[in-house]
DNA sequence: CGTTTGACTTAGACAAAGTCCATTGTAGGA
DNA sequence: TCCTACAATGGACTTTGTCTAAGTCAAACG
């Protein structure tokens, strides 16, 4: 369960209150919030918690390569605890809906080196869009 | 050339000296201006255009379908007057320079239908992340 | 050409997301 | 237990973007 909590524990992570309930906020799979969602749910848990925590500490778990920071919309980052499996993200475009997914093949290697413009490429970052079953529906 | 200036005259679009002075803005090869920055180098043409005026018109092209909203980093969204041809980002980790980028392969081709979950895939987005030349050799 | 009209533009208020900083609190070692 | 470096706080501030009410103008029409 406490996968990610585990993991911080390990690396030495000083651990305080704050710190603990912003990690179990963000443990599971398919959990893709925005900062203010965690603040919300981090609040329940501890209500005196500041919003500058809650940032200063996912910048941290970002930093540390524990949580990945997605994009996917114009809208606020989302953080995805899921960072030692490598996957890719499907968003609904209405709903906004995020599951994570795993497409073979590798886009690195589709990138010629004609086509990287003296780049060192070392990461990439799909996004398909679609609707979810949901929204098709509507 | 005023490329894009002529499609937009061919559609019937209004024409107004602020609408113009954007579609200006956006000529060309390589551009991923934020808001702001079409704003900056539209006010140098055409001192009393607004911000306002400036987000309605990058909204009203993107609607059109003649420029792309590009979503890179986790600041401003940017727009890309190069929607005829599809392709895809590479972006400096450090100093945020992007180039647009051709890959082989179909992307939409590489998700199996069983991590679909049921979306109807339409669209997808490769950003490839890197350091350009120059923040390499710094 | 002049009129008309609805679409376009404007300035500024507002909102959302995120950053900064000086102050206060505390985890964990000696 | 006490100390001290690191963490948390909260409120002001910045950036990015949206909205509105009122004024302006492009272009169709006669």
């Amino acid at each position: 369960m406490s996968d990610l909590l585990e993991r911080l524990r390990g690396r030495g992570w000083r651990m305080t209150a704050q710190r603990r309930v912003v990690a179990e906020v963000l443990n599971g799979e398919h959990v893709h919030l925005t900062a203010d969602e965690v603040h919300s749910r981090a609040v329940a848990k501890l209500p005196e918690i500041s919003r500058a925590t809650v940032y200063n500490t996912l910048g941290e778990l970002v930093s540390l390569g524990e949580v990945l920071e997605v994009t996917t919309d114009k809208r606020a980052k989302r953080y995805d605890p899921n960072a030692h499996r490598p996957h890719h993200h499907l968003v609904c475009a209405r709903c906004g809906a995020i599951r994570d997914v795993h497409p073979t093949g590798n886009p690195l290697a589709d990138l010629p080196d004609a086509e990287r413009f003296g780049f060192t490429v070392s990461d990439v970052e799909v996004t398909y869009r679609g609707l979810c079953p949901d929204c098709a529906s509507a």
